[in-house]
DNA sequence: CGGAAGATCCACT
DNA sequence: GTGGATCTTCCGA
């Protein structure tokens, strides 16, 4: 991880420091909302990058149709996922775009926080460079999408199975969002889960500008539209 | 061993 | 809004 030092930042020791590793022993969509407004951390070949998490969708394991170990499916690609929580798991998507999840819960649960979307808080310059974009991004262009915010960051599977206490990613404290300004809603890309696509287990903190896609503001219950 | 589909993004119409 | 890129993973034969 790079040093202090930058001066222009304004990001504190305690904003940066990582999640205990109790934090992540419960179900995916306990820890999702609380993953909103927390800084993911990464750093390598003495660079520092940090994003701020927006947008979020828990994946339950075993009994979600959704989830990569739907119906209790253990791979080599997702064996990560059956760690305990407090790890990465990093995988490949439409032979492209890297995809980054907060594993959670006790081991051989399969449980996982996708993260969708980040705000750039640190290291813009890089992420901009990791994204091969302009020099004036519009909002979302750096980190809102999955697939955005993992080359931003400059995460691929080489990342699969790291720590999120220590290391070249690290989840920290952050800036937490207030649960009122928390929405939900169904969960982005997973039409072939049936029902389970409905479920609401895709979280935002509302009306974000670097959220991957809108959510309409409401309730916890109501849902925007969109198929 | 073959084929289909994918927790996406981007350019183009 | 639509379609193409690109390749790993997974399941069925």
């Amino acid at each position: 991880m790079a040093d202090e030092g930058a001066l222009t930042t304004g990001i504190t020791a305690s904003e940066l420091r990582p999640l205990a590793p109790e934090f992540y022993l419960r179900r995916a969509d306990e820890v999702a909302p609380e993953l909103l407004g927390r800084f993911l951390i990464r750093g390598a070949r003495g660079r520092r990058a940090v994003g701020r998490i927006v947008e979020v969708e828990a994946y339950l394991g075993a009994d979600d149709p959704a989830s990569h170990a739907a119906g209790g499916r253990r791979t080599a690609r997702t064996e990560t996922m059956y760690r305990r929580g407090g790890v990465a798991y990093v995988y490949l998507i439409y032979g492209l775009h890297h995809c980054l999840n907060v594993v959670c819960g006790p081991s051989d649960e399969a449980q996982a926080v996708l993260v969708r979307a980040i705000e750039p808080v640190d290291g813009l310059e890089w992420m901009i460079a990791n994204r091969g974009i302009g020099p004036e991004p519009r909002p979302g262009d750096v980190g809102g999408g999955p697939g955005k915010l993992c080359q931003a960051l400059a995460i691929d599977r080489s990342l699969d199975g790291v720590s999120l206490l220590d290391g070249e990613l690290v989840l920290g404290e952050g800036r937490p969002a207030p649960p009122e300004e928390l929405v939900r809603g169904p969960r982005i890309g997973v039409d072939y889960a049936g029902e389970a696509a409905a479920w609401p287990l895709r979280f935002a903190v509302a009306d974000h500008r670097h959220m991957s896609r809108p959510i309409m503001r409401g309730r916890p219950g109501r849902y925007n539209r969109r198929s």
